[in-house]
Order: structure tokens, then sequence, then C-alpha cells
DNA sequence: ATAGGCACCTGGTGGC
DNA sequence: TGCCACCAGGTGCCTA
């Protein structure tokens, strides 16, 4: 489920067990994601501190004591799973002495990919069913130049991103809006959720072309895109604390949506009295109100 | 440069 | 229970 909220909400997640924190050890099961990951990342990822924890739009950026920054995106599938320490008791604990991991922790399930071991015990799991994540390692200081991250658009909530901006790039585009906001280029971060609800607040139709957006919609569209990030990062934040309490689990969190995934529902703008439609534009679903959105 | 379509991969759901 | 079609929150790459 990750989009710019989810991806902050997991950030802000691991921000406690992390940042500041020394990786003990680190597993890598498999040789690759969507790419295979860097030469040696097990190596490279052991020992070193985690000095700051960042995020650019969907991706993590994990900056490390070694000069490096691991970057991290969760794809469509991926998750991460906060394991606390367990107290080491009884007989076990002089048997773990001689190994190398000093914390139990049940073995790796299914699409465990990389492992992360805190030297207080906790463990970071990453886990994507799809594979579509990916991870690398890049020096800190040409990071920003890294080519996933060198041509995406503005952060929808930095002062970067504003009227004149988004004016200038959906001018003289032959493309649905719906496409527009999704392209990283434009704006960085939206997904399918958050464009689909973008555009029913601002009554713009998914298949509107971007060209033929009115000067005021256009502006309006600014504020909207905002709102909707920043609601959804607060649900999340609240949804943290939940899923602490329970497994852990980052990255995991529903709340309720006001178009997207509703097909056949009942319009939620007091008085239309129509209903959510589903269209689908180049391959991904689009939910729209067809009343309130022109 | 821009636009559209495909590809990557696994799992869940609902129909027969 | 099995099989199958369809769906899923992303995005790089290829083609005109």
């Amino acid at each position: 489920m990750p989009e710019l909220p989810e991806v902050e909400t997991v950030r802000r997640g691991l921000m406690p067990v992390m940042e500041g924190r020394i990786i003990a050890r680190a597993a890598v099961n498999r040789p690759d994601l969507r790419w295979p990951f860097p030469p040696n990342m097990a190596t490279r990822l052991t020992g070193v501190r985690v000095t700051a924890l960042r995020r650019r739009s969907k991706y993590i950026l994990a900056d490390l004591s070694s000069c490096e920054t691991l970057l991290v995106h969760l794809g469509m599938s991926g998750r991460m799973l906060i394991s606390p320490p367990a107290p080491i008791s009884g007989e076990g604990a002089a048997r773990e002495t001689l190994g190398e991991w000093h914390h139990h922790h049940p073995a790796p399930a299914k699409h465990d990919h990389v492992i992360l071991d805190m030297e207080d015990g906790t463990r970071i799991t990453f886990n994507d069913a799809r594979r579509f994540g990916a991870m690398d390692l890049m020096p800190t200081a040409t990071a920003d130049a890294h080519p996933l991250l060198a041509a995406l658009g503005p952060e929808p909530l930095g002062n970067a991103f504003h009227e004149s901006w988004l004016t200038q790039r959906l001018k003289g585009r032959n493309t649905p809006i719906k496409s527009a906001l999704l392209d990283q280029h434009i704006i960085a971060g939206l997904g399918n959720i958050y464009v689909c609800e973008t555009l029913y607040r601002a009554r713009i139709h998914p298949a509107r072309k971007a060209a033929r957006i009115s000067a005021a919609r256009t502006a309006a569209l600014v504020p909207i895109i905002r709102d909707v990030l920043a609601e959804a990062i607060i649900a999340g934040g609240s949804s943290l604390r939940d899923y602490r309490q329970t497994d852990g689990e980052l990255g995991y969190f529903q709340h309720s949506f006001q178009v997207y995934g509703r097909e056949g529902q009942p319009c939620l703008t007091p008085g239309c009295t129509d209903t959510i439609r589903r269209i689908v534009q180049s391959g991904r679903s689009s939910f729209y109100c067809p009343t309130c959105q022109k």
C-alpha cells in the first residue's frame, strides 16, 4: 500500500529503533528484489550506525556512519516488521553467548528477504511477497544523484511544490490528469489511491486532459494534494500506535477513503445521490463520482 | 519530450 | 477441493 503517507509512517515507526543505533548484523536472504542488491550489502550494513532516517518521495533513506546511504523502496507489497528484543534467560542464555545471535527471534517467514538486527536486539525484517521493492547503497554525498531519485519532481509537502510549478508542468499535457498526477516527475509521492482521493476532493474527472484544467482549479489542486497527504500521514500515525501494540508490522494501515475502492457505493458528497464508478486508465482503476467530478 | 502499453512477481478473492 | 480469471497501494523500459 505504500504511497507517500504510508512510507512516511514506516519511516516514523522505524526512527525510534534505528536512528542513532548500530546495525549489529545484517542477513540478506536472496540476491535481489526488483534489481540485484549492491555488492556485499550485508557486510556494508554490518557494524555501522544509522545517523539519520529520511524520506524522499516513496523512498526511505538511511544515512550510515560509513558515509553510505541505504535506499529502500517498498514496491507494492513491501513491509517492515519490528520485533522487540526478547530477554535472554535460563539455559538458552548460556548457549546464545556462544553465537553471534544474542536474542531470540522466530525463524524467518516466507518472503523475509532482508533482516537487520540492531545492537539492542531489535530485529527489523523487510518482507516483500511480490519483490517490486528495491534496496541500494550509495555514497551519502551523491545520494540525490541516484538514478532513482535524480529526476523526481518536488515533494508535495515541501516549498518547491506550488501553483506555478504545477501549472507549468500540466501546460500542454495531452494526458489525463489521473496519469499526470501519477507521474513522479511532476509530483513525487502520489499513488493510485491518493490521486483518486485528490481528484474527488478537487471535483475533477480523472479522464480530463491535464491541459484542460482551468487556472483556478489547478491552483486549488495544490492545497488539496497537501491536505489529502497530510491527513493520511496523521491517520497513519495513529494507526502506527495500534500496530506497535500488536505485531509491529509497518506499512499496513487502512483508513477510510472517500472514493477509492467504493465502486457502486453512494457518493459521500452531501446532497449527491449518485454512486461511485470505476474506470480503468492505463491499466489501473480510477474511482470517481460522475456527478461531482467534471 | 510525450504517451501508451508491457513487464516484473506473488497472493487473495470469488465464480464454477 | 480444484482450477481459473481477475484484482492489487509501483515504476522502469520499450515503442511510436
